[in-house]
DNA sequence: CATGACTATACACGCTGCTGCATACTGATC
DNA sequence: GATCAGTATGCAGCAGCGTGTATAGTCATG
């Protein structure tokens, strides 16, 4: 393995790769890598292969024809954050959780409140009203008027405390 | 070696050492090691030590004692983001730089600009009037009237592109 | 059903970060 | 200067992630 890469981050690559999906009708993955190629930023069939299911793509008809090229569903992958990566992040970043009735208030470290706020919001988690999320401080508000306490137990649970 | 931990995440294990810290009159890391053990976290006097250094903890004499207790340097660590710290940041949320006039446009991917946004803010890199945070985008504001572009290269430098 | 183009995946492996252990270092006290 | 309490650090090992290689799977076409 020459592993001559990991130059460019994968956040990186990937965002390429959505550029380079709405600029060009690309109809297989090997032409992605040589695009991306073209960019700079080395990978092999493999990487892209798993570069687009983390991105959501999909191979599309193209009407009036019968080639199918890959574009980037964009709406439905915010409901769609997987289950192990909302994990990660919390276990990650959340730093103490606490409730009053029906808010959960989720300390992180400094400037990291919206990484866990994102991820909360795209994890479609269950009796959550919606999120506010400051420096260091996450507002998660309970569907149920005393929610808080049930909805606190379950992030520290996916938290891992 | 047990490696039996590893089962609290460090960013959480800080921040209970910043608590302890706050409520307890600690002088030396072993009674960290304890204190920290009473709230179910394990950790050697060893990490303890280096937690105590990446938080900026200092030892303090209590006044009208000789005693030297730990305490967290609050201010000046919001000026002291260790370079490689921010290298590490940019490199892996920074996905795209661009710049016009004095404004530099950070992308990065969802939910994750404010991350970025903060350690740019305390790494009080050269020449920045200020920056703002949205989702995926952060703006970077150049004290310069046409700074944008060097500062741009500057940032791109710095994440590694 | 054979073939070929394209894609997904099992496997192996390198890299990095975190941590504990053991030990070197430091400073105070006698 | 010897001793001792307390702290920092060199070293090694582990875990997890990301990636390339090689290969298995899939699907369309003839």
């Amino acid at each position: 393995m020459s592993y001559s890469g990991a130059r460019v981050s994968k956040a990186r690559r990937q965002h390429l790769l959505g550029r380079v999906l709405a600029e060009h009708a690309v109809t297989s993955q090997e032409q992605i890598v040589e695009l991306l190629a073209t960019e700079g930023v080395t990978a092999t069939q493999a990487t892209v292969s798993r570069d687009l299911e983390e991105v959501g793509a999909v191979k599309v008809r193209v009407p009036g024809s019968d080639r199918l090229v890959y574009a980037i569903a964009e709406l439905p992958r915010d409901q769609l954050l997987p289950e192990d990566h909302l994990r990660r992040v919390l276990g990650e970043w959340v730093v103490d959780v606490a409730f009053s009735g029906n808010i959960v208030v989720v300390r992180t470290p400094p400037g990291s409140a919206h990484v866990v706020a994102s991820a909360l919001d795209r994890s479609a988690l269950e009796g959550v009203l919606g999120t506010v999320a400051g420096d260091d401080t996450v507002l998660i508000v309970s569907e149920e008027p005393r929610g808080g306490k049930a909805l606190a137990a379950r992030v520290g649970e996916i938290a891992g405390r």
